[in-house]
Order: C-alpha cells, then structure tokens, then sequence
DNA sequence: CGACATGGTTATGCAAAATAACTATTTTGT
DNA sequence: ACAAAATAGTTATTTTGCATAACCATGTCG
C-alpha cells in the first residue's frame, strides 16, 4: 500500500507566489522578531538605526521616504531611539526646519551588536539554501519590487 | 565623464534578505489590495473564502490554524463572509460545538472571479519573471517557511 | 512682501493581531 | 458513570501598525 499523502488545506492558495510570500514573510519577521528582543529593537527601529549609521546627518523625511514609513509615525521611531540615546536629532543650520540624524557611540555599538546577530539569523533562517540560492532569491525579490 | 551612481540610503540594509522580503512584500501586497477591492475582498477574506470553497465542512479552528490566524480574530473574518451570504455556518451533527463552513453558490461564483482576477494581478506584477523563475522563487519560499 | 512649499509634529482613526476569559460540548481517566 | 480536562467557538479588550488631516516653523519663489 502506498503512502497516500493528503493536501493541506491551503493547497490552492499555495499556487499564488503572493500567499507563499506571506507566509515565508510571517516565517521570516516572527523569528527575527526574537532576535532584536535582546536589543529592544523592533525591525523598524533597527532598519532606523541602520540607514542613521550608514548616513549620518540623513533627516527624518529622506528617512521616512527611504523605509516607505509615513512621516507622522517616524517621529514615534526616532524618539524612542533618541531617548534611548542611541541616535541624535542636531538642527540644520543651513535649513533650520531640519534636523541631521546622527547616531551616538552607544547606538553605533548596539547597531553592530544586534547586525551581528540579525546576519547570524539569517544564515540561520536561509541555511537550507545555498549561496546562489540566496543570491537568485535577492534578484527576484527585486524584480518583483520593481514592478510597481 | 563617468555617471556616478550614488548607493541608495538603504544600501545596507538591502544586504538582508528579510530586508528585501519585507519591501518585496509590501508592494505586492498593497497592488492586491487594489485589485480585491472591487470585490469587497481582502487578502484574508479570499484566503478563507478560497479554503471554504476547497474545503466543504472545514471548521473554524482547522481554518485558523491553516491560515495561522487567531481564532478569535477568524469569528470577524467569517462573521463577515456569512452576512454577505457568501459561506454558510452549518452545526456539525456529529460534534455539535463545531460547525461546517460551506461556500453558497454566490461565494463560489465571487470566489471564480476573484480569482480570475488575483491570477491576472499575478501574472502581471510577475510579468518580468519567466515560468521557470516563479518555480524557483516558489521553491525557495517554501524553504524559508519550512526554515521554522 | 505675500503665496506657496517643505520639515517636523500633534492628534486621531482604523484595521490587524494578540490575549484572557467565558459557554457549550466532547473526551479522558479512574 | 462521573469528575476533570480538553476542544470549538465566542466575547471583550488591548496593543500595534499604518494612514490622514491639520498645524507650526522655516524656507523659496514670484
């Protein structure tokens, strides 16, 4: 007798890419949730801290633009960041409705910390797929992102 | 002159692939919104009605735990698809705390036609990606999900 | 100078997602 | 057979994410 294998209950809805995106999405931000607990960052707050790192000086509407985040609800974002001091809001003199975003030692320290920790999830999470996997992955994500 | 082309502000942060997950994700998932709309659908919605319509006599908890959805956030879901007379809630006989989802005949003509639809919207967003790509991107997807 | 645009903020609303606690019914263990 | 525990569904409540409108301060342009 042969294994009869059932079809989950899904089995239609996995024919869409979108359902399966979703679900790996849910896979992916639940489990990297976990991750930045230890850091008392969210992925929002991290990717943040990220873009202020790699850009110092950047201001909250290139930031709010860059991370598709609504102004009104980067200033929440960067608060918490910026009473935890792990970033600085310093006035434009130039433009002074504007502020350069700056990230402070400890924010700078706590970036590399939690990176260290996001890559090793990653490398984790994408064990099961090799090198090139993950680069042709990358390359579709980007078409598809593209394709607005 | 060479054109220079300076990195986008969230250079670093494309080098993670949940990174690129998650915008990939948001575009497709706001054009689909668009697209279920004259429907009256949402991505939920047409996830329950389409496990529903595969499924006659599905119940509720073997519905929440196959879209992994709350139970008491699907009671609303399906509250919602009830009232259209899109699905039917019948008392299952043989354990009378539990009911049978059944699709109406209106729910299985709206569910064909949102699918046309959302096959459509597929075909479209993944216009640049061959047959063969979308088998691939599947595949990895899945693994990702599996990676739990 | 006055009109308009831009950077940031506040207030507010809405929908998604999660949790606790409850009723009704079924299953389990002795 | 019966008490205890488990399961199906529900209600109420909270938290969070995401969006919109309206506002102040500053800058730009005719």
């Amino acid at each position: 007798m042969t294994t009869q294998m059932k079809p989950p209950l899904d089995a239609e809805l996995r024919s869409f890419v979108g359902y399966r995106l979703k679900r790996a999405m849910n896979v992916f931000s639940s489990d990297l949730a976990i991750t930045l607990r230890p850091f008392d960052l969210r992925m929002i707050t991290f990717s943040t801290l990220s873009s202020v790192v790699s850009n110092p000086g950047i201001r909250q509407s290139q930031l709010a633009e860059t991370l598709a985040v609504e102004r009104p609800n980067l200033v929440s974002i960067v608060d918490e960041l910026a009473n935890r001091d792990l970033i600085e809001r310093k006035r434009d003199d130039a433009d002074r409705r504007a502020f350069g975003l700056f990230a402070t030692e400890a924010g700078t320290a706590l970036f590399q910390d939690a990176t260290r920790a996001v890559m090793q999830h990653e490398t984790q999470i994408l064990s099961a797929l090799s090198e090139q996997d993950i680069e042709t992955l990358t390359a579709l994500l980007a078409r598809i992102e593209q394709a607005k």
